[in-house]
DNA sequence: TAGATTGTTAATCGATTAACAATC
DNA sequence: TAGATTGTTAATCGATTAACAATC
């Protein structure tokens, strides 16, 4: 590797601070001290030094971070400055939820196929994108530069399309499916879980265990 | 707090180990030790020990974890163990698609009702749950025992939900609208955030990191 | 009993926070 | 210049891994 590595710690808070930049230049807010974004933020100053340092120095002396430039720059290390095509394979109704979901094209994502197995959902159109059969996607990623593929199916299925992705010269799979997708895909392929069941697990445990707290049930020290 | 603090990383991996648990029951395997456990999941086996051991002893030496009795262990820890009920704010296409995703009933939690502000949407009923208007919504709360809600609906109106489900008596808050609920809800109140467009970011930023790995453009050390 | 494997303590590693010299 | 605030090094804290004694 050429660069230094990045750790996941650091690149799971950039779109965090992307989020409130931009936030910030809404408000027509045109520069910030580390300090002054610490306390927007709820993160120590120090850590917002340290995040963007790992890339660079974004700030000057006495002076802060430019909104807009900084923002300018994450949207850049993010790869936000240009398009990425996404496939959607999956068309049940979180397919559909995510195809209908316009802000993504804001952020340079855009949903240019809508695929799945169910005959029934032929000739159904989706925000403008009509329903393929799953069979038509090894062409369709032939004909088209497709960098993402989202996988809304169940798990055996998602499994099964993992070797058509990588055939089809995907390389980011954001993956909804109950299984670990990155356990089965070469490690030069990007893969983002998003586990809805496992997020609602821990809300569950959170609100438990919050609830313990304050009920006056066990409260003696050892 | 009478309890000890479980740090967020080792919550994090529960649901993993759950699903683990299930995914090997459903095969019939009866028991399994925890250096089986991490080839099969690829973590470290000290490191399932740590995190089991934070909740007491559920294995025996020289036997192993009993799969049955420690997937429902973790059940119990999650609070899996019971049926939380839970209402969707936002019945636009990301609510209706969670409020069809029945795998959700099978870990506990139902959906017992939807609600939005769109009057085009009285009459529609979705999984057998009627839309019904966000006015009615303090009423239902003071009707019906509900533990969870779930706010899919644009960040300014999911701000404003938020007295409304404090004062119903709301103590978890599933959110996916592109704000941080948890820096303006007091601390008795849980909330996850599922914000699909972070994570989106950081499969396009491993996606960019990974080609540029692979491209032979900069192979230099310094 | 002997072998296997946990539970737990100690060592290592990595990430966060604090401090401050550099500099705008 | 003086004041403010970064960039960066050093100190602390927490999480992961290794090691092994306890024990089934």
């Amino acid at each position: 590797m050429s660069h230094k590595e990045i750790s996941k710690a650091v690149i799971k808070r950039l779109p965090r601070y992307y989020r409130y930049l931009g936030e910030l230049k809404e408000a027509g807010v045109e520069r910030i001290s580390s300090a002054d974004l610490s306390s927007l933020m709820k993160v120590t100053a120090s850590q917002i030094r340290q995040d963007l340092n790992n890339f660079g120095g974004f700030g000057q002396q006495g002076y802060g971070y430019n909104v807009q430039y900084l923002r300018d720059e994450i949207a850049k290390i993010l790869g936000l400055d240009h398009m990425h095509n996404m496939v959607i394979i999956g068309s049940g109704h979180l397919g559909q939820a995510l195809a209908n979901y316009t802000n993504f094209e804001r952020n340079g994502f855009q949903v240019v196929g809508l695929f799945d197995n169910n005959k029934d959902l032929l000739g159904t159109v989706v925000n403008g994108i009509p329903i393929r059969m799953i069979d038509e996607l090894p062409a369709f990623l032939a004909a088209n530069e497709v960098e993402i593929a989202a996988l809304t199916l169940p798990k055996d299925n998602a499994k099964k399309m993992v070797p058509v992705l990588l055939e089809g010269g995907i390389h980011a799979i954001w993956n909804f499916a109950h299984t670990d997708l990155n356990l089965i895909v070469p490690k030069d392929v990007a893969v983002q879980n998003v586990h809805l069941s496992e997020s609602l697990m821990r809300l569950s445990y959170n609100l438990k265990t919050l609830q313990e707290d304050a009920s006056p049930a066990d409260q003696k020290e050892p």
